[in-house]
DNA sequence: CATGAATGAGACTTCATTCAT
DNA sequence: TATGAATGAAGTCTCATTCAT
C-alpha cells in the first residue's frame, strides 16, 4: 500500500488490443473472486492469473477497486440484458400471467452466475464499489415502472413509482435470502409461485384472491 | 496484515473490570465504524479510541473480525429485544391491524441505529463471521411462523414456514433498500402502509382487497 | 512476532539484479548478526542495513529464518570449498604427515570467519532449519571416510564409517570449545599438534607411539 | 515486550515456601521446554503450567532468561553429581580400565535426561544463557586434570591441563553429535569402546596399542 | 506476598502501487 | 507499451514485564 488512491479511470480502451486486455483482466478478476474470494483477490494475483504483468493492470485500471467494479458492471449488464430479453417477450399477457412470467425471468436470471452473484453480494465491501450493485438494480426500475403505468387500469395502485420501488426491494430481498441460504430453491417452481403471489397480491388483491382462493401449495 | 488468524478464544469477561473493558472496546469499535468506516477500523485505531492499549484488545478479542462480530451481535440483540417487546404488545388485534402494527414495529426498530445498521450492511464483508447478520435475522422467523400458525384460519396460506421465509426476505429487502437509498422514508407513514399492504395481500388477498379497494395513497 | 510462518518459497534469483539483491541481503544479515547478534537481527534491521526496503526482503526470503539459513549455507559452502581445496593438495604423504596436514587445514578453515562461525554456533537456535549446520558438517564425512578406506592397511581400524563419525565429532568438539573459549589458540601450532595426536593415536596407536614417545609439548 | 531487562536476581529463596515455588517454576519451565520447545516457552505459559500467576514468576526470577538458566543449572548439577558419584567408585583401577569406566560414566550420565539435554543444546540461543552450559562443562575439568596429574607417570603427556581441555572437548563433541543424530547409539557398548580408544590412545599410545592390536570392532 | 489485567514496543508480513528499464 | 523489481505504509498480533488491587 504505497501510494494514494486515484479515482480517475486511466484510459479508454479504444484500441482492439486494449479491449482484449481489459477483457482478460476482468475475466481473471472474476476467476480469482470465484476461486479464492475477495480477501485473496490481490492485484498481483489477478495479474498472475491473467498472465499479464502487474504493470499492465495499472495501464487499464486505476486501482484495485476499479477491477472489482468492472466485474460487477459486466455481471450486471449480463443480468440486465437477460431481463430485457425475457421481459420483451412478454407481449400482452394478462396480469397474473405476466407477473408469473416476470418472476420466472428473475429466477432464471438469478441462476445465470449464482456463485459470482453471491460472492459479490457477500464478500465485497460495499463501500463505493458495491453500492453500485444497488444503483444498477435501479435500472430495472424504469422498466417496471413503465409496465405498471401501462397496466394501471387493472391494478389497485396509485403510485407506480413507489410500487415499483417496493416490489423491487421485496423480490430482491427474497431472492437474496434464497441465494445465500437455500440456493437449491432457485430451481423450484414453488418459489416462483410464491413470488408471483407476493407481487400480484400487492398489485391487485382482487385478481390475486381469484387466483389463489387459499394459497400456493 | 501479517500473521494468520487464530481461532483461539480469549478470556471470558467474568470479572466486572473485564466486562467493562469488553463494553468499552465494543463501543469504540462501533464509534470507529460509524466515523471512519470498516476499512479504517483497525485494531490499533480501536484501541486508541477506546483509550486502551492494543494488548488489552487482544486480551478479549482474538482478532479484528471478532470485534466487528461483537458489534453486530450487540446491535442485533437490541433490535431483537425491541421487536419482541413490540410484538408482545400486539394482543389479539384483528389481522390487518396486527400486520400494520408489526410493520410499524419493524420500521421503528430500523430507526434505532440506522447509521450503524447501514454501515454493517454496506461495508462489512460478509465473510465467515458476518454471515451471522442473516443467521440472526432468522431468529425472527420462529416468532413470525408461530403467529402465522396461530392465525392460519384467517389466512390463505398453506405453509406458514415458507410464508414466513418469503415475508421476512421481502420486508427486509424493502427496508434495506430504503435504508440505503432513502433513509428519510423510514419516518414516513407511507412506507408502513405499503409494507402492510405487501404482507397482508400476500397472506390474505381477500382481506386486503377490502382494505384497499384500490391502493394506499 | 505476529503471524505464523509460511513455507512458500519466493522468487528464485534468476536475473542478475535479483542475484545481486540476494547477495546484498545475505551480506546485510551477516553484518547484523556479527554486529548485533541474533536477537537483534530483525527483518527490518536487515533491510535497513542492506539499504533496501523491507518489501524487497520478502521478495526473496519468505521469512526471517530463511535469511539466517542463507547466511549459514553460504558460510558452510565457503568452509567446504576451503577444505576440499586443502585436502586435495594432500597427495600421498605418509600417515602422520597427512593427519597433521588435515588438522592444519581444519584450523585454517576455522579461522576464515571465526566471529561469524561463533555467532552461528552460539546464538542461532537450532530449531528446524538450523539443525542444518550439523547436517552440513556431515558433508565432510564421505571425504574422510574415503580417505580412511584408502589407508585402511596402515590403520588399526575396522570400520572406517564409525571411525570417521567419531573423529569428526571429536575434532569439531575441540575446535568448537576453542573457538568459544580460547579463540587465540586457533593461531597456535600447539593445538594442531594436539589434534594430530588425538586423531593419529586413535587411528594407529603404534604409529603415534613412535611419533610421540611421550607427548606433544 | 514492554520494559527493559534486569539482570539482578530478584530474591534469594530463603523461606521454605519460596524454595518450593522456585522448584515448581523450574519444573514447569522444564516441562514446557520439553513439550513445546523453546520458542513456545513464554513466561505466561510457564506460569500457567506451574499453576501460578505470572506475577509470582517475577517474584523469583528477574526475567525469562533466568528461568531457562535455572533449568540448565539444575540439569547440570544433576549430571555433575552423577559423574562425581561414578568417578569416586573408580578406586585405583589400571589406566585402561579407568578410562573405560569414565567413558561408561559419561554415557550413562548422558542418558539421564537426553531429551532435555538435547532441547537445551539445540534450541536455546546460546547468548548469555547457554554459554553457561559450556562454562559448567568446565567444572569437570579440574577433576579430570587432577586425575591426569595423579597418573602422569603412566601417561605420555606433558601438560595435564591441555590434555584435559582437549579430551573434554573431544568427548563432548562425539557425545553431542550422537545425541543429536543417533540417540540410539547411546545405549550401545560400541560407542563406549570407541571413546575409550580415543581417549586412551591420546593419553598413552603404547598402552592403547597393546589393548587394540588393531581396533575396536 | 499473590494475582492477573493491562501495557506497549516492536516483530513479522502483505499488498497496492510506482517507475526504471 | 509492457514488464516486474522495488517500495514502504500500515496492519495484525505477541509476549516480557509491571503494578494496582
Amino acid at each position: 500500500m504505497a501510494p494514494k488512491r486515484r479515482a480517475a479511470p486511466r484510459k479508454k480502451p479504444l484500441q482492439r488490443r486494449s479491449r482484449e486486455m481489459v477483457e482478460v483482466l476482468v475475466d481473471a478478476t472474476t476467476r480469482v473472486l470465484l476461486k479464492d474470494g475477495y480477501e485473496a483477490c490481490t492485484t498481483n494475483r489477478v495479474a498472475e492469473v491473467a498472465g499479464v504483468s502487474i504493470g499492465s493492470v495499472y495501464q487499464y485500471f486505476p486501482n484495485k477497486e476499479s477491477l472489482v467494479v468492472a466485474v460487477m458492471e459486466r455481471h450486471q449488464a449480463q443480468l440486465q440484458a437477460a431481463m430485457v430479453e425475457r421481459l420483451s417477450q412478454l407481449g400482452d399477457a394478462d396480469l397474473s400471467t405476466a407477473v408469473h412470467a416476470m418472476m420466472g425471468a428473475m429466477l432464471e436470471v438469478q441462476r445465470l452466475q449464482p456463485r459470482l452473484h453471491r460472492v459479490l453480494l457477500e464478500q465485497v465491501p460495499r463501500i463505493g464499489a458495491l453500492r453500485r450493485l444497488h444503483e444498477l438494480n435501479n435500472e430495472y426500475a424504469p422498466m417496471i415502472e413503465a409496465w405498471l403505468e401501462a397496466h394501471r387500469g387493472e391494478l389497485g395502485i396509485t403510485s407506480p413509482s413507489v410500487a415499483a420501488y417496493v416490489l423491487i426491494g421485496a423480490v430482491e430481498g427474497v431472492l437474496q435470502r434464497v441465494l445465500m441460504e437455500k440456493p437449491g430453491w432457485l430451481e423450484l417452481g414453488l418459489l416462483q409461485e410464491h413470488l408471483t403471489r407476493l407481487v400480484l397480491s400487492y398489485l391487485a388483491p382482487t385478481a390475486s384472491a381469484s387466483r389463489w382462493p387459499s394459497a400456493p401449495s
